[in-house]
DNA sequence: TTTCTAACA
DNA sequence: TGTTAGCA
């Protein structure tokens, strides 16, 4: 599985279809987005592009707020349990990453017969 | 028609 | 957060 054919993650989606997925407001969505909680993509027209790992991060957000939470402390989970490129768990991840391609490299052709 | 940014009753 | 104005 490679990463471009992780659909999850393919921003294809705009607003319009966030707000029937989620029910959310588009006003709270950008404002969600601004402080942080969500990183859109945005095509060549300046509109912005959501994953549907982005509608899964709304929808988490929208439970946690009926729960109680405010913003700022959902924010603060989010920071925690992701981890930044420098941590030591993303470049152990990395480097599994990056072997797992050589792994799958081509053997070399057998010779043919004839 | 839909989305975008900025700003206000 | 809602809503509206003026663009693209």
């Amino acid at each position: 599985m490679t990463e471009i054919h992780d659909v999850r993650q393919r921003a294809v989606l705009p607003i319009g279809t966030v707000i029937a997925l989620t029910e959310l407001s588009a006003r709270q969505i950008r404002y969600y987005e601004k402080q942080g909680l969500i990183q859109p993509q945005r095509n060549a027209g300046n509109h912005r592009l959501y994953a549907l790992v982005d509608v899964e991060d709304l929808l988490a957000i929208k439970a946690q707020l009926a729960s109680g939470l405010t913003l700022g402390e959902i924010k603060r989970l989010q920071d925690q349990s992701v981890p930044h490129p420098s941590d030591a768990e993303a470049r152990q991840m990395l480097r599994e990453e990056l072997l797992n391609q050589s792994r799958f490299t081509p053997a070399p052709r057998i010779k043919q017969g004839f």
